[in-house]
DNA sequence: TGATTGGTTCGAAATTATTCGAACCAATCA
DNA sequence: TGATTGGTTCGAATAATTTCGAACCAATCA
């Protein structure tokens, strides 16, 4: 019995939506994980959310909408999953874009 | 009687929100309607939807959603309205950002 | 003045997004 | 094996957005 590994569909480059990277983004909760994550890959138990009683089910949404978009990948790691901003892909696909919402959200 | 002009409400530059602004441009026809204005102001009446059979209330709605994140200026102009893109509000609280929007938004 | 044009606002209906608990699954460790 | 940890998925409830017609308003022009 091989048993199924849990890899979640993530969007090629070619096929992420700027609209749908927006909307990722114009969360306030959602903005806040991919700055945690600008800072390199992040296992998702060590990735906090501003509030600790979320619960782990929002958290998960939170996240699909996010690697949906192409803004995220999350792959499984050991026990648990590795998040990691897709920089590569979205510099390619819209250039300057990530960088400027990252130093945007910084100074307010 | 001095009749009360039609004057919008705008937000000042210093009360605009990232992620009003993102959520904002998150939606396709909203986004249609700033690249369009990214040529320079125009008339509401000659700023068009992608389809022309959308009603005036649903047009005003998406100017309204665009005016309230601070994306555009919607002003009294004789008969209409007068649409522009807050080009240099824009830049000086979110550098960069307008501009990767429309780039990677032309591309597609 | 009256008719027309261009646009806002309101309220209701429809659509989407968010939130959360419960059920479930896989990996680790006792 | 059994218990624990970390996480996804489903379904239902709620909340937020969108859409549209109707009512309204101000400016222009006949």
């Amino acid at each position: 019995m091989t048993s199924e590994i849990t890899e979640l569909p993530h969007p090629a480059r070619s096929d992420m939506q700027l609209t749908d990277v927006l909307f990722a983004l114009s969360d306030p909760e959602r903005l806040a994980i991919v700055r945690q994550l600008a800072g390199g890959p992040l296992e998702m138990a060590q990735c906090h959310l501003s509030d600790p009683a979320i619960p782990k089910s929002t958290k998960s949404h939170l996240m699909k909408v996010l690697r949906e978009a192409g803004v995220i990948r999350n792959e499984p790691l050991g026990r648990g999953r590795r998040l990691s901003l897709r920089h590569d892909d979205l510099e390619a696909r819209f250039p300057g874009l990530l960088g400027s919402v990252l130093s945007a959200s910084a100074e307010a």
